[in-house]
DNA sequence: ATTTTAAATGAACAGTTGTTCAATAATTAG
DNA sequence: CTAATTATTGAACAACTGTTCATTTAAAAT
């Protein structure tokens, strides 16, 4: 049972994540003060600090809550279908459409991110492990039914799967603001790269 | 003909540059001071004013020297090959080649970045449009020969052909001391995975 | 209604850093 | 050798920001 005090708490909570997550976006990590942000979600900066540990942590706070979101989704849709040749179509697909989704706040990655803390930290984090566990398992059925060589070890090619997606996330985000593409539709295009590369015939 | 006057200015210029290297490399761009770059390269701060307009114009130097001197040994190197397929594992193990070699200081990348500075601008530097286009030029040559199937864009494959070896290289970057391979031997499996994808047979 | 407990505030603190510029030192010219 | 020019210095400036904590305000308990 959750108590009116403890819910009343989660909210405040929430409304600052909130007004984090969209000055983070709007202005990256370090141009986003804390006072900006305290400022949106109309508390003063100090109550921040009541419900996180600081800067850092309100971040992280923020990353893991959203990878764990993108991480059911995928697994729910994933679960649904049947063979595994769709099952990875499904996977890219949800990939890219949680990132077009939220991509002011992943703009982050490619604009700035701090020392220690960027994506080696978000790896390791309990969601980014489950995440590239979950990949690699799609990738080791899609080995069993002859669909990707076992030649390969399937960790392996579920970080240079994960990597591909990443990084046509990243330069699409780059590139925004001169094409006009839709992100979702580019799902195609990376499953016949990756599963049959660019040879000709 | 270069005076002497001129000469000793390109030296300081270097000695500069090469404490920024060193320190960039190290800290990031952020905890990289001004004061830390001068002390090192043993003038005061006020003097690296009087080269670099500020502390982003240094680092722009730095990158567009670094990426032209890339993009010049591997021209030299491609040049010297006949086939195109050996052409492009040339071009692979070069750029690879050159980050093993750069690596503190290509860490910048995975560690931090401010704002619109990032890959936007390198991208879009007079360096990085003439490494984009040489890429696209190879991989139209490689299309010529029938090594890559007609159907996609040069242009759009050198993106991802290249996205493919950054992301490669980050990947490697960030867990450099997890394992312990060597980044070059990458460059078949590269290649493999670029140009007959992963699957079976 | 009063006391006790908890939450929120925001001014003040402490530290940092890019950048400037008057003063100083070194170089060059006459 | 002296004067003029140029380069170098580094203390001082100004602006910013994460974080704290004494004080105020609100809520809960009695």
């Amino acid at each position: 049972m959750i108590s009116r005090k403890e819910r009343d708490k989660q909210l405040r909570r929430s409304d600052i994540l909130k007004a984090a997550e969209h000055l983070f976006a709007l202005k990256g990590y370090h141009k986003a003060t804390i006072r900006d942000i305290a400022k949106e979600a109309q508390y003063a900066s100090g109550t921040v600090y009541l419900h996180f540990k600081d800067k850092n942590d309100l971040y992280f706070a923020l990353l893991e809550e959203k990878m764990k979101s993108m991480l059911f989704t995928t697994k729910e849709r994933v679960a649904q279908a049947n063979d595994v040749k769709k099952k990875l179509e499904i996977f890219v697909q949800e990939g890219l459409s949680f990132f077009e989704k939220n991509q002011d706040f992943f703009r982050i990655f490619i604009s700035e991110e701090d020392g220690y803390f960027s994506e080696r930290k978000i790896l390791k984090s309990s969601t980014g492990l489950q995440t590239q566990e979950y990949t690699a398992g799609l990738l080791r059925e899609a080995q069993k039914k002859g669909l990707i060589s076992k030649d390969f070890d399937a960790e392996q090619i579920a970080e240079v799967f994960t990597s591909i997606i990443k990084t046509i996330i990243l330069n699409w985000l780059q590139k925004k603001d001169v094409r006009n593409n839709n992100l979702i539709d580019l799902s195609g295009t990376i499953l016949r790269l990756f599963l049959k590369g660019v040879a000709d015939k």
